[in-house]
RNA sequence: GCUGGGGUGGUCGAGUGGUUAAUGGCACCGGGCUGUAAACCCGGCGGGCUUCGGCUCUACGAAGGUUCGAAUCCUUCCCCCAGCACCA
């Protein structure tokens, strides 16, 4: 690639590139040089479940990898344990060392499956943090100044309606900032609401004499399953990459299309152009919404998983829904008591999620055993005449009962 | 600290002594239509037990009290909001 295609690369899907002009001066040098580039984006070790939201900017990170350049992963485990002054959960327990090791050997898991191992370089910033005495904290202290950090918009409408911020928030940036001073890194990648933070480090690494403070760069924060509002755990509109192939794929698959445009551009890598087509054709009419969809599906899939995986999961997907029939695979139990109540079944093996709602289902017509709907709530497993039985609550719920 | 307003189910928000598991919207779940899209239509939406007709327990910030009966009245406490006071 050239330089100029390099860039355009790097930049797609991007928010922020600042200073603008510097990324083509280092890539430049990096390739005159032979040297790569270091790239770092710090995480939060506290929250290690990776969703599809975060890969957006993994995968910025992996389009630096792909050039050539060194990523460096920081696992925030300092910052974490003072907590994130975003976070609204002020007291939150601190992190014990060994939670820490072990978040950081989950991030590791997920990370990788996107990332080149190679070129790829995991730190704790607790190694120079921890290291730091009273003195040099009061010297970072002393890099900005309270109307700087005031300027952040968390902080500036809790100092205007008076709630409390507490100082060691106000610390939080800097210390982040810190770090990049301490990993002296060329680009700092975050997501948009991390750009005062970034920006920030700026400022510190020139406090402390770093002669050219780092590039940053952010990428945009994705829109959950409802199109609205962002990926979050906790709004429960997110896909985990660690979930199954068929589970990924479904989801992708019940997002809007208009959604689908938005994750086409964050969450693979065509090219710009390539997306312009596909848009033009599907504008026509040419390309079909569902199969482009289904197409998207399979990428995202492909890259947690791998290509058979993510074949087998729309094959696994078009058997289900276009052709109505049962999944080749599904969750089975052994039924020791065999006068057991189905009802009671559903709940306990979470087809439902308690016997009043396994019962709201079978009144609304949504069970069905061997295909046939059940219509009685008293239904009991002695009635099932043979070895085994597949019962589906709504259209994609199944469970194979075997029967002891 | 004072004065006033308020805390209701996932959320918003009705309800001010008695058909009350509590109107309604949103979210969510099931069904229909489809492309597991959107829009739309129908149904549901605390838990447990049930011989499916029901029975029962828990819920309206917390704890007590009045009453045959309380989310609704009284007392105390906790929290939130607005204003006032205090502020080396």
């Amino acid at each position: 690639m050239t330089i100029a295609e390099q860039l355009a690369y790097l930049k797609k899907g991007a928010v922020d590139c600042i200073p603008d002009e510097e990324l083509v001066r280092k890539l430049e040098r990096a390739a005159k040089a032979g040297q790569p580039l270091r790239i770092k984006a710090g995480f939060d070790p506290t929250a290690p479940d990776i969703h599809i939201g975060h890969t957006v900017l993994i995968r910025k990170m992996r389009h630096f990898q792909q050039l050539g350049h060194q990523v460096i992963f920081l696992i925030g485990d300092f910052t974490g344990m003072i907590g994130d002054p975003s976070g609204r959960s002020i007291t939150r327990p601190p992190l014990t060392r060994e939670q820490i090791n072990q978040n950081a050997e989950t991030y590791k898991e997920q990370i990788f499956k996107l990332l080149d191992r190679d070129k790829t370089e995991i730190r704790f910033n607790s190694e120079w943090m921890s290291r730091f005495s009273a003195d040099d904290f009061i010297r970072l202290a002393g890099k900005a100044t309270v109307a700087q950090l005031l300027e952040r918009d968390d902080f500036k409408k809790r100092f205007e309606s008076q709630s409390p911020i507490s100082v060691h928030e106000l610390m939080y940036s800097l210390v982040q900032g810190y770090d990049s001073v301490a990993l002296n890194c060329d680009v700092e990648l975050g997501g948009t609401d991390q750009k005062f933070n970034l920006l920030m480090a700026r400022q510190v690494q020139r406090e402390y004499g770093v002669k050219e403070p780092q590039l940053i760069m952010t990428t945009p924060l994705l829109e959950g399953l409802d199109g609205v509002q962002k990926m979050s755990k906790s709004l429960g509109n997110y896909i985990g990459i660690t979930e199954s192939p068929r589970e990924i794929f479904g989801k992708i698959m019940s997002i809007s299309d208009a959604l689908m445009w938005r994750y086409y551009e964050l969450l693979t890598d065509l090219s710009p152009s390539e997306m312009e087509q596909m848009r033009a054709r599907a504008a026509s009419n040419e390309l079909n919404p569902r199969d482009l969809k289904a197409d998207l599906g399979w990428r995202v899939v492909r890259d947690f998983y791998s290509d058979s995986e993510a074949v087998a999961a729309r094959d696994e997907f078009d058997r289900m829904f276009r052709e109505r029939r049962m999944p080749e695979e599904m969750p089975a139990v052994t039924v020791q008591d065999k006068s057991i109540r189905l009802v009671k079944l559903l709940a306990a093996e979470g087809l439902a999620s308690s016997i009043s709602e396994a019962q709201r289902f079978i009144t609304q017509g949504s069970v069905k055993l061997d295909g046939e709907k059940v219509t009685d709530v008293t239904f009991e497993l002695t009635r099932i005449a043979a070895e085994q039985a597949v019962v589906q609550v709504g259209k994609r719920k199944f469970l194979r009962l075997l029967l002891a």
